[in-house]
DNA sequence: GCAAGGACGTA
DNA sequence: GTACGTCCTTGCA
C-alpha cells in the first residue's frame, strides 16, 4: 500500500501568495486558487506513475472551528488573520475539483488537516504500507520517519527550484537539526511565532537542537535544567517550562482522530471524464479541459459544464452569445466606455441579471430544521449568501428580530420567519402565528454559517443588520455590503435598496409601507402575513445578492477596488462595534438645562412680544420678517429665494448693530436657548436605550459626498461646544463609573492634507516648526510680526485659511469677515501672491472635474461631480469651490478612517484595554478604565499620527492631542 | 401626514 | 466659500 496525503489547506494558502489573481471569466469570480489547486492535483498524477503511484489517496482540510488545542491554550494561532475575501469563495471549490478527481476530500470538524494526516498515516504504517504526504508545512515533518516509509512532497512551484522537492530524514536534519522523531522536542523549545506556539522565549532552533541532541528530549532536558552552563539559558528553561510543556502539546499531532473513513475507503479509483470535465467547464478552465479531455480519451463537447458550479444561465441570453457580445462591445466603444474587458465584463453581468425576471412567488418559506438545512447545503455549494433581517423598528439596538431571507442567486430567495405573531386583524391576536421554526433552533444551524470565514455573507448595509445579529448570538464574519460597494463606486447617490434596484435593475420591490401602512395604524414586520413578508423579504435578499453581482464586477474596471476593501468594508464592523457601546449621558444635568432653557426662553419671548408690540410666533422667521421690515419698517431687508424675507443670525446682529434694534438681539438669544433646549437638553434623553442605560448614535457611512461619516438618531456630531451654554450640555456626556474619557484629535488636520496635496513649502515649514499656523499666515500676509499681533489680524488670516480650504470667494470671505468685497479680492490675491501652489492647485482640481467629472483623496477616492459642465453659471463655480475642498476634506477622512480600521487591533496589540465610542470628523473619543488612561493615550495618538502610512507617506507632520476626564468638555 | 424652507448646531 | 443632521413652521394633501 501506498498512501498519498494531500495538505491541502496550506496548498491553498501558499498558492493564494504565490500565484498571481485569476477571475473567472464570466462573473468574476476569484478561481486562481481553485486552478493552481487543480494543477497541482493533476501533475501530481502524472508525476507520481509507476513505482511512486500511491494506490490510496485523499486530499485533508483544515475545518474552520476550534480544535482541541484552543483548549491548551487560548492564544494558539490567536495572530492568524482571517483569509482573505478573495479567498473565501474558493474554499468549496476545492473540495468540488478535489471530488472532481474522484479523490476524497476529508475534513473534520475539531481537527486540524495535520491531525487527519497523523492518524491515516499511523494507521497505514501499521498496515505495513508507506506514506506520501504533499505538504511543505514544517509541523508534518515530526511523521517523516528515518528508514523512508514516511516522506513528504513539496510542490508549490519556485523559481529555481525543481518542481518537486522530496522531504526526507536529511531535509528534516537541515531544518530542525535533529532527526524527524525529535521534531517536536525542538518546537516544544524554540515554539512558533506563525502559530503563536509560544516555546520558551529566547531560544531559537539552533539552540533547541543543540539541547535536544545533548539530552534526548524535552524531559530529560528539563530534569538536568539545573546543569546547563550558560546562567541566562538554565534561567529561561527554569522558569518557562510549563511554557515548553504546553508547547510539545500544541505541536504535536494527534494519531487518534476518530476517523469517519477507514484506510480502505481512500482507495484510488480512476479518473472519470463524466465528473472532471463538467467541473473544469464550470470554472471555464478551458485548456485544462482540452489537455484532460485528450488524456482520458474523451470528447470534452459531449459534457456540459456542472450547473451546481457554472455560471447560472439566468438570462434569456447567456453569456457565451458571441453575435451578442460583439454588437455589446460595439455599442459601448461608440459610447466611449472603453472596450477593456473588465470594463465589457461588468456591463454584461448588469445585462444579464437586469433580464433576469423576479418572480416573488419562486421565494421559498423555510418553516422547519430540514428546509433550512436543505438551504445552507445550498449555502455551502454556492460559498456565498445573500442575507437581509427583518424586524420590529428601525432601531438595531432595540428591535426584535422578525425574520431573516437568504439568497444564493439571482431569482432564488427564501424567507425564514420566526418571530410573526397572528393576523393584525384578530382581535385575539398577537399569539404566535404558525408555520414558524423555532427561533433557536434556527439560530443554532445559522450560527456556523455567519461565523464561517469560508462563507460570504452579502448584506444590503451590514451595520444595521449586526447591530441585531449580535444581541441574538450571532458573530459574522466575512462580508460584503451592498451598500458599501454603491458608495464606493457612486458616492452617495442612492441611499436605500428601492434607489439601488430601481436604478440598477429597473425594479424598485415591494416599498415596505405597503406592507406595513403608515401614521397611527402603522404596523411592525411582526405583524405581516407569514406569506407576504416572504415575498417581501425573500425579493430583498434577492435584489441584494443581484446588486453584489453588479456592482462587485464594476469595481476593478473603475479602480475602486482599494477604496472598498481596505478602507469601506472594514471599516463597517468598527462602526457597528462604536454604535452599540453608546455613550453615557447624565440625565440630570440635561434636566436642569432644559429648566433653566425653558426660564430664559420664556422672559426673552416676553421681551420680544414686548419690542415688537404684539404677540406672535418667534420661531416663525415668517412672522419675524413681516414685524421687522413690514411693521417696524427697518431697512437693510433682503428676501431668500422663495421671496421671505431673510432673517439670519448674521442680519439681525448687523441690524441690533447698526439700526440698534434691541428686537434682533432679543431673537438671536431666544434662538440659541431655544435651540439648545429643542435639539439637545430636551431630546437627547429620549434616545437613551432602556436596556444600556447609553445613548447609541446610528454612523451613516455612505451619505457623505467626500467620505466622511454622518451621525444621526441622535446627531452626536454637532453637540455644541462654541457657547459656555453650549459647553454645559457636552459636559453631561460623561464616563461610566470608574471609567474615564479620552479625546484625541487631529490638529489642524485639514490645513496639513492641503500643505501636502498643493505641496506649499512655506506652510510644510510651518508646521514642521509647530508656528501657530494662523498667525503665520496673517504675518506673511500682512507683514506684521507674530509677536505682540493684534487678534483681529489673526481672526482674518483664520477665516482666510478656511475660506482657501472651502473653495475660496471674494463674495464668501467678505461676508464672514464683514468687509467689502473688493477688499477681500485684495486679500485673496496676497495670499495667492505668497503662497504660489495653492493657486496652481485650485486651477488643477477645476480643470480635473470639468474633464473627468470627478477628483480623488490622497488614497484614491473618487468623488464626483456629474454636474462639473452644468451650464448654469451659479452652478459651476460651486461645483468648482467644492472640487477644490473635497480632496481635503477627503483625505482628512480617509486618514481617519484608516486610523479607526486599524485602532481596536493596536490597542489589543499594546495591552490596552479601550473602547472606542465616538468619531466627530477629526476627533476620536474612548472609555478606558480610570487610571489606564496615560498608557491608552500615547498608542491612540501613534495610530492616528501614523494612520496615513504606509499607503501614502504624508510630507507633512501630523499632530494628534489627547486629553482625559471624566466628562466630554474637560476631555476636549 | 408629509415635504420644503429657514435657521443653526458641529468639523 | 466646504461637508452634514435636526428642529420648527408653513403649506398642501
Amino acid at each position: 500500500m501506498h498512501l498519498l496525503l494531500v495538505d491541502g489547506s496550506t496548498y491553498i494558502f501558499r498558492a493564494y501568495h504565490a500565484l498571481p489573481p485569476l477571475n473567472r471569466k464570466s462573473d468574476g469570480l476569484p478561481v486562481g486558487c481553485v486552478q493552481g489547486f487543480t494543477n497541482m492535483i493533476f501533475k501530481l498524477t502524472e508525476d507520481l506513475k509507476g513505482e511512486d503511484a500511491p494506490t490510496h489517496m485523499a486530499v485533508i482540510f483544515d475545518h474552520s472551528a476550534r480544535t482541541f488545542r484552543d483548549d491548551i491554550y487560548a492564544d494558539y494561532k490567536a495572530q492568524r488573520p482571517p483569509p482573505p475575501e478573495e479567498l473565501v469563495p474558493q474554499f468549496p471549490l476545492t473540495r468540488a475539483a478535489t471530488r472532481a478527481f474522484s479523490i476524497l476530500p476529508i475534513e473534520m470538524e475539531g481537527w486540524e488537516a495535520d491531525d487527519i494526516i497523523a492518524t491515516y498515516t499511523t494507521q497505514a504504517l501499521a498496515a505495513g504500507g508507506k506514506v506520501t504526504i504533499v505538504s511543505s508545512d514544517k509541523d508534518l515533518m515530526q511523521l517523516v520517519d528515518l528508514d523512508g516509509r514516511v516522506r513528504m512532497l513539496d510542490t508549490i512551484p519556485r523559481p529555481g527550484q525543481p518542481p518537486l522537492r522530496w522531504i526526507g530524514p536529511d531535509e528534516v536534519m537541515t531544518k530542525f537539526g535533529v532527526t524527524p522523531d525529535k521534531v517536536i522536542e525542538v518546537q516544544a523549545l524554540c515554539g512558533d511565532s506563525v502559530d503563536n506556539v509560544p516555546g520558551v522565549p529566547g531560544i531559537g532552533v539552533k539552540t533547541a537542537a543543540e539541547l535536544i541532541n545533548t539530552y534526548g528530549d524535552l524531559e530529560n532536558l528539563l530534569a538536568h535544567a539545573e546543569e546547563i552552563k550558560q546562567p541566562s539559558r538554565r534561567q529561561k528553561l527554569i522558569e518557562n517550562a510549563d511554557l515548553a510543556r504546553i508547547s510539545k502539546q500544541l505541536v504535536t499531532l494527534s494519531k487518534e482522530v476518530p476517523l469517519e473513513l477507514e484506510l480502505s475507503a481512500l482507495a484510488r479509483v480512476p479518473m472519470e471524464p463524466g465528473k472532471l470535465i463538467p467541473f473544469l467547464k464550470a470554472m471555464e478552465f478551458n485548456a485544462a479541459t482540452k489537455r484532460l479531455a485528450t488524456l482520458l480519451e474523451a470528447d470534452p463537447d459531449a459534457y456540459e459544464a456542472d450547473p451546481e458550479l457554472a455560471v447560472k444561465p439566468v438570462a434569456p441570453v447567456g453569456f457565451d452569445n458571441a453575435a451578442r457580445a460583439e454588437a455589446r462591445a460595439a455599442r459601448l466603444a461608440a459610447e466611449g466606455r472603453g472596450d477593456s474587458p473588465a470594463v465589457l465584463h461588468a456591463a454584461e453581468v448588469h445585462e444579464t441579471i437586469k433580464a433576469t425576471p423576479f418572480d416573488l412567488a419562486a421565494y421559498e418559506t423555510i418553516s422547519d430544521a430540514a428546509g433550512l438545512e436543505r438551504w445552507i447545503a445550498a449555502i455551502y455549494r454556492q460559498g456565498y449568501v445573500a442575507v437581509d433581517t427583518e424586524t420590529t423598528g428601525l432601531d438595531n439596538q432595540q428591535a426584535d428580530l422578525v425574520g431573516i431571507s437568504l439568497s444564493t442567486q439571482p431569482g432564488n430567495g427564501a424567507y425564514i420567519p420566526l418571530a410573526h405573531a397572528t393576523g393584525a386583524d384578530d382581535m385575539f391576536g398577537n399569539g404566535r402565528a404558525e408555520g414558524q421554526m423555532d427561533i433557536e433552533v434556527a439560530l443554532a444551524l445559522l450560527r456556523p454559517v455567519f461565523a464561517d470565514r469560508s462563507i460570504l455573507k452579502i448584506f444590503h448595509n451590514y451595520k444595521f443588520d449586526h447591530g441585531v445579529l449580535v444581541r441574538y448570538g450571532l458573530e459574522v464574519n466575512a462580508i460584503d455590503d451592498a451598500l458599501l460597494l454603491s458608495y464606493a463606486l457612486d458616492g452617495p447617490q442612492f441611499n436605500t435598496m428601492g434607489e439601488l434596484a430601481d436604478h440598477w435593475l429597473g425594479h424598485a420591490g415591494i416599498p415596505i409601507k405597503e406592507l406595513l401602512g403608515s401614521g397611527k395604524t402603522q404596523r411592525t414586520f411582526a405583524q405581516i402575513g407569514i406569506a407576504d413578508a416572504t415575498r417581501y423579504a425573500g425579493e430583498d435578499a434577492d435584489i441584494t445578492v443581484r446588486l453584489w453581482h453588479i456592482l462587485k464586477a464594476r469595481l476593478v474596471p473603475e479602480n475602486s477596488t482599494a477604496i472598498y476593501e481596505t478602507l469601506e468594508r472594514p471599516l463597517a464592523p468598527v462602526l457597528a462595534r462604536m454604535e452599540a457601546r453608546g455613550i453615557s449621558i447624565d440625565r440630570q444635568i440635561l434636566a436642569r438645562l432644559s429648566g433653566d432653557f425653558a426660564q430664559r426662553a420664556a422672559a426673552l419671548e416676553a421681551e420680544a412680544h414686548e419690542l415688537a408690540g404684539e404677540v406672535f410666533n418667534l420661531g416663525s422667521p415668517k412672522q419675524l420678517g413681516d414685524i421687522l421690515f413690514g411693521k417696524l419698517g427697518l431697512p437693510g431687508g433682503s428676501k431668500t429665494k422663495t421671496g421671505q424675507w431673510a432673517t439670519g443670525a448674521g442680519l439681525l446682529e448687523e441690524l441690533a448693530e447698526r439700526e440698534n434694534v434691541p428686537l434682533a438681539k432679543v431673537i438671536v438669544a431666544w434662538r440659541g436657548v431655544t435651540k439648545l433646549k429643542g435639539t439637545y437638553t430636551d431630546a437627547l434623553p429620549a434616545y437613551i436605550n432602556s436596556r444600556s442605560n447609553r445613548v447609541h448614535t446610528t454612523y451613516s457611512q455612505h451619505s457623505v459626498l467626500t467620505g466622511r461619516l454622518s451621525s444621526n438618531d441622535p446627531n452626536l456630531q454637532n453637540i455644541p461646544i462654541r457657547t459656555e451654554d453650549g459647553r454645559k450640555i457636552r459636559s453631561a456626556f460623561v464616563a461610566a463609573p470608574g471609567k474615564m474619557l479620552i479625546s484625541a484629535d487631529y490638529s489642524q488636520i485639514e490645513l496639513r492634507v492641503l500643505a501636502h496635496i498643493a505641496d506649499i513649502q512655506a506652510l510644510k515649514d510651518a508646521f514642521e516648526e509647530g508656528l501657530d499656523i494662523h498667525a503665520m499666515t496673517a504675518s506673511e500676509m500682512f507683514k506684521v510680526p507674530i509677536e505682540g499681533m493684534p487678534s483681529e489680524v489673526r481672526r482674518r488670516a483664520k477665516a482666510i485659511n478656511f475660506g482657501i480650504i472651502y473653495g475660496i470667494s471674494a463674495f464668501g470671505l467678505a461676508n464672514q469677515l464683514g468687509i467689502p468685497r473688493s477688499e477681500a479680492g485684495d486679500y485673496i490675491d496676497t495670499y495667492f501672491k505668497r503662497f504660489p501652489g495653492i493657486k496652481d492647485y485650485m486651477d488643477h482640481q477645476r480643470r480635473l472635474v470639468k474633464s473627468q467629472g470627478y477628483v480623488t483623496t490622497i488614497f484614491g477616492r473618487r468623488i464626483r461631480f456629474p454636474n462639473a459642465n452644468s451650464s448654469h453659471q451659479a452652478e459651476r463655480a460651486f461645483v468648482e469651490r467644492a472640487s477644490i475642498n473635497a480632496p481635503i476634506q477627503g483625505s482628512a477622512a480617509d486618514i481617519i478612517r484608516r486610523a479607526m480600521i486599524r485602532m481596536e487591533p493596536a490597542l489589543v496589540q499594546a495591552g490596552v484595554h479601550a473602547d472606542m465610542l465616538l468619531q466627530v470628523h477629526d476627533e476620536l473619543i474612548f472609555e478606558v478604565d480610570e487610571g489606564t488612561e496615560d498608557e491608552a493615550m500615547p498608542v491612540i495618538a501613534q495610530v492616528m499620527e501614523g494612520a496615513a502610512e504606509p499607503a501614502v507617506r504624508l510630507t507633512v507632520p501630523i499632530q494628534v492631542d489627547a486629553h482625559a476626564a471624566k466628562n466630554w468638555d474637560e476631555a476636549h
